[in-house]
DNA sequence: CAGCATCCTACGCGATACTG
DNA sequence: CAGTATCGCGTAGGATGCTG
């Protein structure tokens, strides 16, 4: 981000520190565990558990964690249901949606380029 | 991807192998560096000093790792000059660009969203 | 200048156990 | 069931030094 690739702003007001924010967001965002919450939740709403099966792989401690840090984000909504036992429900807010389009073009591409890659792979291992 | 968020497939050939590649892929893709690496090559060329500079906080032997991670998934093409000093030079190939797309439309989002983004982070920190 | 190898530390992350 | 806390290992990743 050396080259300001977020900021793209006319006035440089204090935009030191909005880029260093954007790299902040970036960071957390651009990340396997949070980006597979994100494309696993969808439109659906889903329990803690059901993401946990959903997300392949995942620990219980890795979801909790970057649930959280979704949330504090505003990318995900916790809804908690005073039951016993306990109901908690999560789905993407509007940002978290938009940034799933994202998502999606980024699996689309994986798709797309996946027999590319397996042999530039071999070419390169070789 | 429990869910098999890549296959989409009517055949279930050897599903499983080629949705364990694109979780692979999509691990080596996923992460921060080699995200802002293709965003900072774009369309140009660079030197690997160039990208040094480019891509702000990283360090020599993470800049290095992810060039050659890069480079065996055929994102990005390594062209050395044999002079001397020795001139390597980087440019994205086809799947890079196209995956650059992507990335700048994770920038975007950024862009987008980090107002709501900061304010719902300071109303979760309280 | 580019890049490999080595060392060493910090922390990512899994496993486990405990509350409401 | 959902979540927090603790411990412990493995690895990510920074710093430094050597080659062509």
């Amino acid at each position: 981000m050396g080259t300001k690739q977020f900021s793209g702003l006319p006035e440089d007001a204090d935009l030191t520190r909005a880029d260093s924010l954007a790299r902040e967001i970036f960071s957390d965002v651009a990340n396997k565990w949070a980006l597979l919450i994100i494309e696993c939740l969808g439109e659906r709403t889903l329990r803690f558990s059901g993401l946990r099966d959903g997300v392949e792989g995942i620990s219980h401690k890795m979801l909790t964690q970057n649930l959280r840090m979704l949330e504090r984000n505003g990318l995900v909504e916790r809804t908690v249901h005073p039951t016993v036992p306990p109901r908690v429900e999560y789905t993407l807010t509007e940002p978290g949606r938009a940034l799933r389009v994202t998502i999606d073009g980024l699996c689309g591409w994986t798709r797309r380029y996946l027999g590319d890659i397996e042999a530039s792979r071999s070419r390169f291992d070789a």
